[in-house]
DNA sequence: TTGACGGGTAGGAAAATTCCTACGTATCAT
DNA sequence: ATGATACGTAGGAATTTTCCTACCCGTCAA
């Protein structure tokens, strides 16, 4: 597959990950929403440039804001990170081979509750 | 978590991961070990290029090379992907509670076989 | 040994990224 | 209405990325 004409969804995924402030953006949001001044404030930056990653983050659906008021709350999206997931997963059984983690995923399904439906 | 100063393995990895040709090249490495000349006919890009693009995979280590001969093979050395699996994890919840794949996890249990070691 | 093949590196042009300082606009308090 | 607050966008400078064309050296076949 090579012939790269356009950006896939893919490429703008990979591309908005790349950059370290929008995982830290991302990762910040896990705590919950944010207004665009609580982000920036955790950052060495101006605010219009932490607009400018929310812009690329909005772009590419990992966060969506909500105005209420003169504020506009961040929060993040994960659904398209599963584009990331999907990417990754032919590569699992490299590392499953020599590190072994079964106790991952045992972890990962005493995680989700255990029980069974959700 | 804000004050980036140096750049951080993780920040180098998925740098190298934010290139679709550099992407391309790894899923072909999948299907086996390639010499240069082999990875570079599939794309539509001079020589030099894809040897670049080695290059950085090879500084992440997620390649690695081997000279037979006149040939230097590239091979994909998958491990450090667990980084860009370590940074997924804590948004996989997000999906897991909407799309409920559960089954996925079943697959991956499955799919280890009981046996183990390649 | 000579020539062709395999593949890395150098230097540079073009394009994309990242950050800034201004500035515009909408909302709230007075 | 007026001013302060919240945030986006514009335009531009400094980097970084990405790709190219030379050019280099090592290896194999004749």
């Amino acid at each position: 597959m090579p012939q790269r004409g356009k950006s896939s969804p893919t490429d703008r995924l990979f591309g908005a990950l790349a950059n370290p402030t929008r995982r830290d953006i991302l990762d910040l949001l896990l705590g919950g929403e944010q207004t665009v001044q609580d982000i920036a404030d955790r950052f060495d930056m101006a605010r219009p440039s932490v607009s400018e990653h929310l812009r690329v983050l909005r772009d590419t659906d990992l966060v969506r804001e909500e105005q209420r008021g003169r504020h506009r709350y961040y929060a993040v999206h994960a659904e398209p990170l599963v584009g990331v997931r999907d990417w990754l997963s032919p590569y699992e059984r490299y590392w499953r081979a020599r590190l072994t983690d079964l106790g991952d995923v045992l972890d990962d399904l005493a995680g989700d509750g255990g029980g069974g439906s959700a």
